[in-house]
DNA sequence: ATATATTTTTAGATTAGTCTAAATTTTGTT
DNA sequence: AACAAAATTTAGACTAATCTAAAAATATAT
């Protein structure tokens, strides 16, 4: 039986090894994701690599073993698909429902995802645009590109974000930002690197560096 | 803040509580009921009580708090909403939601609990008849009596069930029985009481004592 | 290349929830 | 009323997950 905390430091270690692209997650970023102490982290690693959970060198950080990481995706996969559902079904907003995902993502009941994938139409990505793995843990292909590497006045399409904040998302919402907009870059600010966009090919909308920084578009 | 334990602590005990007609839960019944030992269930009382979420005193048993009722319904109220969805929404069968609503019912939102609410309707009764307190702790009122205690040839309704194992709630699918059919005692067998009904005013069928006493009617 | 800074691990405690075994209290029976 | 049986509590120990402080390993910078 693997226990909820053991799920969420494996969890971690996927998506900071997907963010580290590929490369082994240290201690100390492990322990700043999971809101613990290095030496909390040093503990549960020793204990998720004598399980075949994780492959562990002291000092060199870790990664996941085939295990390790279905177990992680079968935890991602839950969270995306309850949150679809918190915002297809209950009508939260995209900036709500993390918190309330971080607990649904430990209901155990392999039948239960399988009838709420079902219920919501099998959806392949979640409400921030990212993919949702299947049943064998399998991620759909996505390939994109950050808004602030488009070049000028080329038309692209809103899929994803890249920061999950809700006050950066809340942001996105004041500025009638959504998934599946379209966007064209019209100009970047010498001054301070902000953005002139077109939304929808019909309002100018301006926004800061760190925004189109985080804008995921295709 | 209050954790998992100590919610299924007092939700055994408001149940429990319930069962015994309002009088006080021994340490030996909940000991029963959390799958654990006497003593485990003692350091459990003195804490809670300390919390004020329940009245103890050593040796006689215990009562809930206001405060302790009130979280306890609060749980009630969750796991009952849980039910309907998985039944009404997912397709799930009512003997298999018990042990997946024993987990859903420990989600901490009160917004996620007020939207799965009007999602469903509010419901005022989950897929077994039990009613479902509404988000003041507020039951609604319920008087059924056990199919054992109703006279030969009166026609009731089948409004719920005091046992809720899977294996009786899959003997009650088999025999046809379900929520709201009507039910009317044509003849106890004197040599083992087992119950002659008359199923929905047109098919006779056979059930024993034990199921007529786990019937509630009205 | 060596000293310093940073990161990571170990050692030793702490808390929640559980256990067994032993002690205590209550209940029931003669 | 006294004693046996049953129920309950206490004592002491264990596990999981965490912490702080100190030690050890690695990385960095002159």
């Amino acid at each position: 039986m693997i226990s909820f905390t053991e799920e969420n430091y494996l969890k971690t270690i996927y998506l900071l090894t997907e963010r580290n692209g590929g490369n082994e997650v240290s201690t100390n970023q492990l322990a700043e994701h999971t809101q613990t102490k290095a030496a909390s982290v040093s503990d549960m690693l020793r204990k998720l690599a004598e399980k075949d959970y994780i492959n562990y060198r002291k000092y060199q950080g870790v990664t996941l073993t085939a295990e390790g990481q279905q177990i992680a995706l079968a935890v991602i996969r839950k969270h995306r698909l309850w949150e679809v559902f918190l915002v297809e079904k209950l009508g939260f907003g995209w900036d709500e429902i993390h918190d309330i995902a971080e607990q649904l993502e430990h209901i155990d009941s392999k039948e239960l995802t399988k009838r709420l994938d079902n219920f919501l139409g099998n959806p392949q990505f979640d409400p921030h645009g990212d993919p949702i793995p299947d049943a064998k843990g399998k991620m759909p292909l996505v390939s994109y590109q950050k808004l602030s590497e488009i070049p000028l006045n080329q038309s692209v399409l809103m899929m994803g974000v890249s920061a999950h904040s809700p006050a950066f998302l809340q942001h996105l919402d004041k500025h009638q930002i959504t998934l599946g907009c379209s966007l064209k870059v019209l100009e970047i600010s010498e001054f301070d690197k902000s953005y002139s966009i077109l939304l929808n090919e019909n309002t100018a909308i301006f926004v800061s560096n760190e925004v189109a920084k985080n804008l995921l578009v295709k």
